[in-house]
DNA sequence: AACGTAATGTACGAACTGGTTCGTTAGTCA
DNA sequence: TGACTAACGAACCAGTTCGTACATTACGTT
C-alpha cells in the first residue's frame, strides 16, 4: 500500500520506526486479508517482513490491535479516494452515476479492503467499534449524496424522497457483493462477476438501476 | 435447525446415528458461523454435542470436510425454500416484487447462512469447489426468474433485455448486504439495516430498486 | 566522546488444537 | 443365545501459536 521502497542497506539492521511500523501494516494486511482475523499467523506476518515477531508487539501490542491498525489504515484510503469526489459540476444524473462507477472502480481496484470487512463483520465489528479513529466517523460520500439528492429533487429529476445514506447502502451493496462473493457465486452459477469482459456489463448496469430507482415513477404503487 | 429433540434416556448410551450425526452439524454450523473456520474450535463443537469429538472424525472425517458438511446443508435448505416459490399465477411485475421479498425474507431469517457464505468466499469456495453435491449445480430460482423475465417482455411491461442470473445477483447483493455488513454499516454510519421498525422500508426500497431497473426507459441513454 | 534511550534480535515457554489410539458397549442377526 | 459389527467414549500426542524475557545495537544529545 504505502510501501515506501529504500534500497536495503546491506549488513547491519537499521533504525527507521515509521519504515518498520508501515511494512507490517503492508503486510499484515495481505495475511489477514487472505486468511482471516482467526486463521492470519503472526509468525507469518513476520516472516514476511524485515524485522521480526518483536517488532509487532513493540509497536502495535499484539495481533487484535495490529488487526484494528490495519483497518483504520484501509479505511482511511477509501475516505481519501472519496474525499476526491468532483461531482459538483455535473448534473444530478450524471453526478449520481459518476459516484455509482468511482464506489464501483474503487470496491474492485481493492479487494483486499473487501476481504477485511467481510471479516471484520464476522467479527460483529468489534475493532471498528474499539477504535476511536473509526468510531462514529461516517463517510464523507455520504454528504457529497445528500447534495446531489437535493439538487436533483429540486431540479424535479429525482421523483423519490430517498435518503442519502440509504443511496449509499444500495450502491455499496452492489459492489460489494459482485467482489466480496465472487467465489461461491462462480462456483454455484458458473460466472464470474469481476470477468475483465464483463466490467463494463456490470459498471453499466449499476448506473441504470440506481437512476432507474431515483428516476421512477413511483405513483403507480 | 434440523434438531430432533429426542427425550434424552438418562443412564446409559444411546445409539442412533443419524440423530447423532445431526446434531453435531446444527452444533457446527452455530461454532463456524460464529467464529469462521479457523476459528471454530472441534473441541467446542463436540462439547455442545451429547456426544465426543471422536464421533466427528468418525463421522465426517475431519474439520474441512465437516464444514463442507455444513455447507451442503444449509445450501440445501434455501433451494428446498426456493423450490416452493409459487408466482406462475402472478402478472410479471407482481411475480418479480413476490421473488425479491422472498429472497429478502430468506436473507433475514437465516444470519448464519449468510455468515457460513461469507467465510466460505475468505476461503475462495474451495469447499464448495471440493464438494459434489454443490458443484456446479445451480439454483432453481434462476429458472423462475427467466420464465418471469420473458412473460415480461412479451407483454411489454418490461423494457430491459436483463439476464436471470444478472437480476438474481442484484437483488442477492441488496439483501446479502443487508445482512452481511450489517455490524460495520452500523457503526460506521449509525444506522442498523436489520432493525425491526426498518424493515419494511428496504423490503420496498428492494421492490421498487428491481422493478425501477426492469421497467425503465432505457432510450434517453 | 560518553551516554541514554528508542529500536531491534534471539530464544523460549505455556497453552491450545486438530487428530489419533485403544478400548467399550449396544443392537441385531444367524 | 452368542457372536459380530456399528456406534461410541476417554485419554493422549505432536505440532503449532501467541506472547514474553532478556540481551543488544544504533543514533541523537550534551
Amino acid at each position: 500500500m504505502t510501501t515506501v521502497e529504500e534500497p536495503a542497506r546491506p549488513g547491519g539492521r537499521i533504525r527507521d520506526a515509521a519504515r518498520t511500523k508501515a511494512e507490517i501494516l503492508d503486510v499484515a494486511t495481505q495475511e489477514f486479508a487472505r486468511a482471516g482475523y482467526t486463521g492470519a499467523r503472526v509468525d507469518e506476518i513476520a516472516a514476511r517482513t524485515r524485522t521480526t515477531k518483536r517488532m509487532i508487539y513493540y509497536y502495535f501490542g499484539g495481533k487484535e490491535q495490529l488487526f484494528t491498525a490495519v483497518l483504520e489504515r484501509a479505511y482511511s484510503v477509501i475516505r481519501q479516494a472519496e474525499q476526491e469526489l468532483e461531482v459538483e459540476h455535473l448534473d444530478p444524473v450524471a453526478a449520481i452515476r459518476r459516484l455509482a462507477e468511482l464506489t464501483f472502480d474503487h470496491h474492485e481496484a481493492h479487494p483486499d479492503f473487501i476481504r477485511l470487512v467481510s471479516i471484520e463483520n464476522i467479527h460483529e465489528a468489534e475493532h471498528i467499534a474499539a477504535s476511536e479513529a473509526l468510531g462514529k466517523l461516517s463517510s464523507p460520500a455520504i454528504e457529497v449524496i445528500r447534495r446531489i439528492l437535493e439538487a436533483g429533487r429540486a431540479s424535479g429529476l429525482f421523483t423519490a424522497d430517498v435518503d442519502a445514506v440509504d443511496l449509499h447502502a444500495m450502491i455499496s451493496a452492489f459492489c460489494f457483493f459482485r467482489v466480496a462473493n465472487r467465489h461461491t457465486f462462480g462456483a454455484l452459477f458458473g460466472r464470474d462477476l469481476v470477468a475483465a469482459d464483463q466490467r463494463e456489463h456490470y459498471r453499466n448496469m449499476l448506473g441504470d438501476m440506481v437512476i432507474a430507482y431515483l428516476t421512477a415513477d413511483r405513483s403507480a404503487d
